[in-house]
DNA sequence: TCGCAACTGCGAATTATTCGCAAAAGATTG
DNA sequence: CAATCTTTTGCGAATAATTCGCAGTTGCGA
C-alpha cells in the first residue's frame, strides 16, 4: 500500500465521519501505520517531530482519541500503570504478554481471544466488546537470568 | 474468621517477612479483606478515615504495594486508564466485565483464566506469572436501554 | 475565493501516584 | 521496662500522563 493511498484511505474516512484530514492527523497516521509495535504517545510525538516538529502533543493525544473511537487504532494498558500504548487495530485478535523484567511487549496471535468472545457469548448477561488480555510474567530471555538483579 | 484472627494472621505475615504492623496497615488490610468489591485507593482512604482519620492516604497506597508485594491484594487497571482498584487476592481465578456505560464492574469466577494459564503453559517461550483479563462491553441493564445517552 | 465550524498550539489545570524528610512508633536487647 | 536502632508514618511537595480553555489558524463546501 502506497503512502498516498493510505493518505486516501484516512481523507475519507475522515471525511465520511464528518471530521477533517489535518497535517497532525496525517503525521500521527503515518507513524502509528507504520509502527512495528505498539508506542506511548510521547514515542509518537517524537517520530511525528521528526517530520514536522511544530505538531503539539496535545494533538496527538486528539488524533489518538479520535482514530480510537473511528476503530483505526487500539489503546491498551499494560498493567503497569503507567503511559497507555497505540497500535494499528488490525483485525487478527491477539493479546499481549508483557516481561517483567525488561518490560519487552510481545504480541501473541492466535483463536485464544476468540475463543474468550465465544465463552461469553453463550450465556453470559454482558454485551462483550472489547477484549483485553495482558499476561505478565518473564520473557525467554529473562527467565534465563533469572535470579540476576533486575536494571531498568 | 473472626477480626482478631486475621489480625494475627497479618502480624505473622508481616513479621515473618521482614515488616512491622502498624496501625495503618492494620486498618487498610480490614477495608480490603471486607469490600465486596474492588476499590480504588482513595475509597480505601476514605474508609479507612471512618476508623482513623490521622491515616494518610500515601500509607494507604504504600500498604497497597506491599500487600500486593506479598501476594496479599491484587492490583487491577481496568482498562478505563484512570484509578487503579485492589482486591483481595482469593485464590479463585477471575476476571471482571466492565460496563462501559455505568462503569459497574462485574467478578467472574470461572475455568477461563486456568484454560488460558494452561493454553501458554504449551509451547510459549513465556514464562506468565499473572493474567489480567478484561472485558469491555454492557452490561445487561446498558444493554437494554441502549442508545440513550450516556450519563456518568 | 469566502466564511465558518473544526482544529491546532500553547500553557495551564487535573489527577493518580510517588518521594524526601523529619518526627513517631515497632521490635529487640539488656 | 528503658535504650536503641530501624522501619514506618504524615506531610507537603514533586512527577508524570493526560486533558482543557482559549485565541488564533486552517480545511473545505458553497
Amino acid at each position: 500500500m502506497a503512502p498516498m493511498d493510505a493518505d486516501q484511505d484516512l481523507a475519507a474516512i475522515l471525511r465520511d465521519s464528518g471530521n477533517r484530514m489535518t497535517g497532525p492527523r496525517r503525521r500521527v497516521w503515518e507513524v502509528v501505520r507504520l509502527a512495528d509495535r505498539h508506542l506511548t504517545a510521547e514515542e509518537i510525538a517524537a517520530k511525528v517531530h521528526a517530520n514536522d516538529p511544530t505538531v503539539n502533543l496535545a494533538s496527538v493525544y486528539r488524533a489518538l482519541a479520535l482514530f480510537s473511537d473511528l476503530e483505526l487504532v487500539r489503546e491498551s494498558n499494560l498493567g503497569d500503570g503507567d503511559a497507555a500504548r497505540w497500535e494499528l487495530a488490525h483485525p487478527d485478535e491477539h493479546f499481549h504478554l508483557v516481561c517483567r523484567r525488561c518490560g519487552a511487549v510481545d504480541h501473541h496471535v492466535g483463536r485464544l481471544v476468540e475463543e474468550i468472545r465465544e465463552h461469553l457469548a453463550g450465556g453470559h448477561q454482558f454485551h462483550a466488546e472489547n477484549v483485553e488480555l495482558v499476561v505478565t510474567g518473564l520473557c525467554r530471555r529473562c527467565a534465563a537470568k533469572s535470579g540476576q538483579p533486575i536494571t531498568h
